[in-house]
DNA sequence: TACCAGGAGAAAA
DNA sequence: TTTTCTCATGGT
């Protein structure tokens, strides 16, 4: 079924005035936290319903142990990588993604291979792997190979709806393709406006994790975005 | 101690 | 087709 996109379509003004108040209280983010494109494939995996400060345990454990490659996760047994992975939690479900992946980039030739690829092609074709979903799929292509598509994460969802500019019930793709509407077609911006949100609820959740539906209030209003 | 977190797939209704 | 359940650790 196509997406609903006219259930979201934001002015590309009020999403350019978000992102500069954004960017004018916490500074360039330069994400994604990672050393090279596959550590963020990875991360991108790890990351799923888990905090970060967890995934870089587990990064850290792939490294220690010379499995930051997609050769030594295809080499290594479940039980290894689970083990190393297991701060980022669900380890037993991560493993199977991340061999997956592995599988998928090993079968391409490689996260570099993809390159030559038009997003068109690439985006279904990482979606059909088991265990890449939307956003999983689209912080690889954003932030491992520099595609212009929009990240759509639970915190960014909750920003549109505090500021009235979704509903909430809208799904994944009606988020992702209003965005892309409204905006530039900006590696860039992109990847900063996303980075920028992840940063907003964590300077508010670090100080009110249970804080409902309504976490971004005490920063919004420090920031002046109402 | 109990609850929650940057998701995705499978099973059930 | 939509909703519910499952996976699991670490912080608060």
């Amino acid at each position: 079924m196509m997406p609903k996109t006219e259930d979201f379509a934001p002015s590309p003004g009020a999403l350019i005035a978000l992102y500069e108040q954004l960017r004018a209280a916490y500074g360039a983010q330069d994400w994604w936290p990672a050393d090279s494109p596959f550590e963020v494939a990875v991360g991108a995996v790890l990351t799923q319903n888990t905090a970060w400060t967890n995934v870089e345990r587990a990064i850290a454990g792939l490294k220690a142990a010379g499995m930051l490659s997609c050769e030594a996760i295809l080499a290594a047994t479940h039980e290894e990588l689970a083990e190393r992975i297991r701060p980022a939690g669900y380890f037993n479900v991560k493993a199977r993604r991340l061999r997956h992946l592995c599988g998928f980039l090993a079968d391409k030739g490689g996260l570099e291979a993809l390159a030559v690829l038009p997003t068109r092609t690439l985006r279904p074709a990482l979606l059909a792997v088991n265990g890449i979903g939307p956003e999983t799929a689209d912080d690889i292509l954003l932030y491992a190979l520099a595609r212009p598509v929009f990240v759509i994460d639970a915190y960014t969802r909750r920003l549109l709806v505090r500021h009235g500019l979704a509903s909430g019930t809208e799904d994944y793709e009606t988020l992702r393709a209003g965005f892309e509407r409204a905006l530039p077609a900006d590696v860039a911006l992109f990847k900063e406006y996303h980075a920028l949100i992840v940063e907003h609820a964590k300077q508010v959740c670090r100080r009110r994790p249970r804080c409902g539906d309504c976490a971004l209030v005490e920063t919004c209003g420090r920031i002046g975005i109402t």
